[in-house]
DNA sequence: ACCTGAACACCGTTCAAGT
DNA sequence: ACCTGAACACCGTTCAAGT
């Protein structure tokens, strides 16, 4: 029922068109719809097609999760950073993962293939590294390891939900997803000003 | 090369033998490999007649999830919690993630569905619920998403490295992974601590 | 209670060949 | 430079039928 070949005026497509539709589809479809197949058929060609633009569907993967996370903001200032400058990277970086249907999910996946991870781990790291003490890249990588499994268990839930089970998860019973989600930021930022004041008290236990 | 029907002696068998073998299945070939068919093959029956086990993959899926998060042990003492005591049920909780190939991967496609749900908030929201003044259950929450997340990363990176692709990532460049998930969880409970002892001054920023 | 056999509607990927 | 056509080796799932 929908156009076929929709992404371009044009016949023929590169790199950058099929990644286009390809997010489209997955935005409108989910992850585990996203088949090389359908693609294909969305843009008009046949499934072989798309060999000649991508080496697998995995790389394909990488294309899109480097689409997802371009949406991050790369530096805003660079003076102290406060509360409110941390606080607004992490919600920077869960707004990527969240403004796509299953956009954690793709992002976890070709993440360790090394696809736009220098983009968010800088973010993080540049708006920490002045401001911890302790040490700017465990505070990161923690901070990121929480945005990450954050958003995928939101889009988890998303995922739950259309298949008619609502609710079956217990943590809604506390209060909206965004606002646990500042709680939990500024839990880290606490964290992280107590282990300034009193450094080496935690290394063994 | 491997023997056929090898996890029982009897020639049927029930929803925990299936179960039981998947989940060796699972680590020895990992999820992406973990197909009906080839479970079928390794307990010597057809396809088909794992469907009178499950009524989908994806609740098998949801067995094995339970399987895996059983390991966590539910109360140990009720005293009062100690940050080692938080510690260690944070840890209890990560191992049994990385117990299994892909384990979080498993543990998260089934989360949202309920499986097993219980048993892991439980173990944390027992542990912190005297100690964080602040609202035991944000702080369980954001830290079972930090431990999920953590967990998530680990496996991605191992996943990648079995694919020949070293070292892509560039968080490696904090220790090993361990004592960083330990700092990680000791910033949340300083986080805890500090903002039960200044409350409200992080709601809006 | 547990399983077979056969079928349906799909996958990702390769490769020679076309324009 | 970009695509077709045909094939290979797979998937999850259903359902009548067997024991």
């Amino acid at each position: 029922m929908m156009a076929e070949r929709n992404s371009d005026r044009s016949g023929r497509h590169d790199r950058d068109s099929v990644t286009t539709t390809a997010l489209r589809l997955l935005d409108d479809v989910g992850l585990p719809d996203l088949s090389m197949r359908r693609l294909a058929t969305e843009l008009g060609i046949q499934p072989s097609a798309l060999y000649w633009h991508f080496d697998s569907k995995q790389q394909l993967l990488g294309a899109i999760a480097e689409r997802i996370l371009s949406r991050i903001p790369l530096e805003e200032h660079d003076e102290i950073a406060t509360d409110a400058d941390v606080l607004s990277a992490a919600r920077s970086i869960r707004d990527a993962l969240l403004a796509y249907r299953d956009g954690a999910e793709v992002v976890l996946s070709s993440y360790a293939l090394g696809f736009g991870v220098d983009r968010t781990q800088a973010r993080l790291r540049s708006v920490l590294q002045r401001r911890a003490s302790i040490g700017a890249d465990v505070a990161a990588t923690t901070l990121l390891q929480f945005v990450i499994g954050h958003a995928l268990l939101v889009q988890q839930r998303l995922h739950a939900e259309s298949l008619g089970a609502t609710h079956l998860v217990g943590d809604d019973t506390t209060g909206d997803v965004s606002s646990v989600f500042d709680d939990g930021v500024m839990l880290f930022l606490h964290g992280i000003d107590a282990a300034a004041k009193r450094p080496e008290d935690h290394s063994e236990v």
